[in-house]
DNA sequence: CAGTTATATGCAATGGATTGCATATAGTAT
DNA sequence: ATACTATATGCAATCCATTGCATATAACTG
């Protein structure tokens, strides 16, 4: 009747021990992020993201918000920044992916990186 | 030729994400403690107790020190003791494990523990 | 030396997470 | 309605950590 007390934080680490899930953490720790902008950055199949997706939501470290065709993700517990930032240091700066086609990844400011090809 | 980043945090959190070992590490935090301490605590054979052991000990989040029969284990990573205190909150009074039997655990005041029962 | 205690190692068996992939669903557009 | 895109689900196969247990080693005692 009494229950391991350890139990839930065994679930939070083994959801952070594993190379798909962290990277979708690490990226939506810098803010939402729709499917396909985290396929793009993982470079797996989309059904495998939506699977490690699945496990991340049902365990309640993130939630989710449709727009359209488009779902947005984001973190729900803030013990797994508080985490993150433990390990992989603060926040930097989000590398863009080019390979994103989601509405939101187009509206950031191509210019600048036109500009850096240019000079090259 | 470039390894992944992630890499190191991942084998860290699966070390964690154990129910064996993270007692380990949590009756370590609060101090050295010897493998037949370690055995009572968990109720687990010692050979069990002592691969887990073996797999923190590869890792080099705990070393060890040998005096005549026993080997006193204890936290070597300080981001282990950080990353504890985060999910299991502040060190709380050791529970003493009266079935160890060691020079150690047999040297701490039992009058206490003895005074408390005779209260009762 | 043999005997005893504390700890370590090796290894086979098993179970549960991981992965790949086919298919389903949701939403938009025509 | 059909077609198309983004995302989700189901499930079988596989892989890897976990576990149990026999045995080995280390240190002390007589």
């Amino acid at each position: 009747m009494n229950e391991d007390p350890y139990e839930p934080i065994i679930q939070l680490f083994s959801l952070l021990a594993h190379p798909a899930r962290l990277r979708i953490l690490d990226i939506l720790r810098r803010g939402e992020a729709c499917v396909c902008h985290l396929q793009a950055a993982l470079g797996a199949p989309q059904p495998y993201v939506s699977q490690q997706l699945r496990v991340l939501r049902e365990a309640g470290v993130i939630s989710q918000r449709r727009e359209g065709l488009f779902v947005y993700y984001r973190l729900a517990d803030p013990r797994v920044a508080h985490l993150l930032e433990d390990v992989l240091g603060p926040v930097t700066e989000a590398p863009p992916i080019p390979q994103c086609t989601c509405p939101r990844c187009q509206e950031t400011p191509l210019s600048k990186s036109i500009f850096l090809v240019e000079v090259n």
